[in-house]
DNA sequence: TATCTGTCGATACACCGTATCAGGCTGGAC
DNA sequence: GTCCAGCCTGATACGGTGTATCGACAGATA
């Protein structure tokens, strides 16, 4: 299991001064421009100009590395504004936009157990901001706001992902999903999914996100005693 | 040659032949019992007796696997009830109670644009089921409780883990862990998350996903009309 | 200078997903 | 009955992965 502080640098006379941070930098910058998979100890290893088993003097183990990743992250998600209602929904945004700037962050959000230094950060700024409502509803609050954001930054970064891909090569898409669908539907025995498909409302991904933030937002509200 | 003797009975080892469905539930066994980490191509084939590079006659690549080991758990997927709370309810309920029985369903959830027929399926039952709303809300709406199950059910099972973890293996996790937190408390930098840990209430898991479900599905209420 | 000691990283191992392709088996043509 | 074409199969191989091991080397000590 990983141990959240870094451990004592070692003063070597430095020709180049490895670090934790360099290593997790280094791991974000891959997984940033390559995606996830891209992200492997000997490739990390490589950036950094250094053997591979060099990296396991800062880091047990590959998943350790994923775990500092995202607790990098976090230290860029704070709330802001006042009021329950604001600094939930500034939260809701903040992550939204950290997935946005970092995609495989939605791989990984709510997989593991979070405990590192900016995550607590993060928990604990928005605790404090909460203060007036009692604790007996600020923790399911926050939960479910922290729940649905997961899921919601999960579905519209698969979403993006499928679009850029059919972009890249629509016709290979279409090719492949098109007729299976159009099967699919034929078959008569979606009908509900059809007609939604040809009148339903098709809302974008923003619109999405934020009517269902409000609808949680709307019902947290119906139990905070004002 | 013992020509009068039996020739070999015929239907000896005959195995059942191999079919994509053989494939994908040999995959889902695996990963009940070992963890997803556990559903490589090779371990699948070898519980089927097979080599690894026959499956590649059924499904194209590893990814399809993972899809459709979602798409068989989502035939077990259906809302129940009438009214459209009841069927959002018991849609969020259902899946759940699928992740608690395929945990890796949380590792993959949300993760992959999901067009498989049981997935399909289960979108038309619930779109069925709500017919009466108006889709401009309908849609928003199960997107909101989708997205809720998803982050509810990584974060459920993640915490599984941890706490399946730390059972079987206690004294290390607290040597690992306790210091760490405790440390990490002492600075004082996490005022309201110490007070919150001591002072908080403690919700189990069923009453977290509960009190966020229903708070998720009053701001729906809110927004239905009547 | 000679010895000890601890760190570092090259090497190795087991495993992964999957491309390739020789070989065997089957079905059909004569 | 014989032969051949073609397909299917699975052994082999390749390039990758995470990480255990341990020899070599550097720095400290005597």
């Amino acid at each position: 299991m990983l141990v959240w502080e870094r451990p004592e640098p070692p003063d070597r006379p430095v020709p180049a001064p490895l670090s934790r941070d360099r290593i997790v930098r280094a791991a974000i910058e891959l997984a940033d421009v390559d995606g996830l998979d891209a992200v492997s100890l000997r490739k990390v290893a490589a950036a950094l100009d250094v053997g591979p088993m060099r990296l396991y003097g800062y880091i047990a183990t590959k998943e350790d590395l994923l775990d500092l990743m995202v607790d990098a992250v976090h230290a860029e998600i704070r709330p802001t504004g006042a009021g329950w209602r604001e600094v939930l929904r500034s939260l809701a945004e903040a992550t939204r936009q950290a997935a946005h700037q970092h995609e495989w962050l939605a791989d990984l959000i709510g997989g593991r157990p979070q405990l590192g230094p900016n995550t607590l950060a993060t928990s604990e700024a928005v605790l404090a901001a909460m203060d007036g409502v009692d604790l007996a509803t600020v923790v399911p609050a926050v939960a479910a706001v922290n729940a649905y954001v997961v899921g919601a930054v999960r579905r519209e970064i698969t979403e993006r992902r499928a679009e850029r891909a059919s972009g890249m090569d629509k016709e290979q898409w279409q090719a492949t999903f098109g007729p299976y669908l159009r099967r699919t539907f034929a078959t008569g025995r979606f009908p509900a999914l059809s007609t939604l498909v040809h009148d339903g409302p098709h809302l974008d991904a923003d619109q999405t996100f934020h009517a269902g933030l409000d609808f949680l937002l709307d019902g947290i509200a119906a139990h905070v005693p004002r």
